[in-house]
DNA sequence: ATAACTGGGTTCCAGATCGGAACGAATATG
DNA sequence: CATATTCGTTCCGATCTGGAACCCAGTTAT
């Protein structure tokens, strides 16, 4: 299967990734959370080259996940920005570099931390259920066919996504 | 700059990129989580070459986010388990998924559904503040240089990541 | 008014990565 | 013995990537 093909898997992960899964498409996204907007800034910043920024501006905004906003005319300019759709994305960018800090350290301690503001304190940004409150562990959630899946006519190659085996064991 | 290098930044979300951010990477550590662990498992599930698929769970198994655990011998055949670093990739996994539910949803709903065991509700995995248990706002949380940043002979090429500009502010 | 600069791209090309299909090795099965 | 299963590897043409040069519309400096 070709990647470009992904976003037609029935699959939410591989429709995300349609998105946002190809090199240097987060780290624009991490620039654009941290303040970023001016196509050279983000040039300089991420040492990507101009094509490709460029391509993957393109391809964010046509998207929906950032906009072209101009700032001054004659010469027209223009800035990106987080749309609601990108800034959706804020959970996907702290998991990833929350999972950076735990365990790809190199012996520094964290490049970034946060504050929460809204309650003052320096926050470690956690996963909970939207139920209970508690902190999400893999081995305590179990997926289900949602109303995509139950369809009984799916094409049959999607038939594997229906099997949903077992749940995760850890190793060992 | 080569995309092989990212891991040289001292940026956590780059980092984790490093071991994560490949095509396919992602898709397969979605399937580990569902419960896959052996080769042509995860070949059939994914649609993705053998030799692709090979080459990836090397660098994965390499990284230590999953590990080869035999489970049968002559011949010798090993299964593919997430480690304690691999499950770590959880709240990643869980909020692309969000992500793309709610706004990759092609009009047939969610293709899974999640149930938090623990309080037997269907979840919405929901990030919140460690501290204060509210769920995360961008436009809340202001990042500060951490120990790895604060270093003050950083490599000059690195120093950009020193400036945070202002905070986000959304489109519009 | 001419030159140099700035922001925001596009073009070109060699080299790296990818996808598809065929091949291989080690054992089990009939 | 021939075939199947499982897990890979090899090979090759197609695609994608990185680096550098080029372009274009205003703007400022001389």
């Amino acid at each position: 299967m070709r990647w470009d093909d992904i976003d037609k898997q029935i699959c939410s992960v591989a429709r995300a990734l349609s998105v946002v899964g190809e090199r240097w498409t987060m780290l624009i996204l991490r620039d654009a959370f941290l303040g970023t907007r001016r196509f050279d800034q983000f040039q300089s910043n991420l040492g990507i080259t101009r094509h490709r920024l460029s391509e993957r501006l393109a391809k964010l905004v046509d998207q929906g996940v950032l906009v072209k906003v101009p700032y001054h005319d004659r010469p027209l300019r223009h800035e990106y920005r987080l749309t609601r759709k990108g800034l959706g994305l804020y959970p996907v960018l702290m998991s990833l570099a929350r999972w950076g800090d735990e365990w790809m350290d190199k012996g520094e301690g964290a490049p970034l931390e946060y504050i929460h503001q809204r309650c003052g304190h320096m926050t470690r940004p956690t996963l909970t259920c939207s139920e209970c409150a508690e902190p999400l562990r893999p081995e305590e959630v179990r997926p289900r066919l949602g109303p995509a899946l139950q369809d009984p006519n799916l094409p049959p190659q999607q038939a594997s996504l229906k099997k949903i085996p077992s749940l995760l064991k850890p190793a060992g």
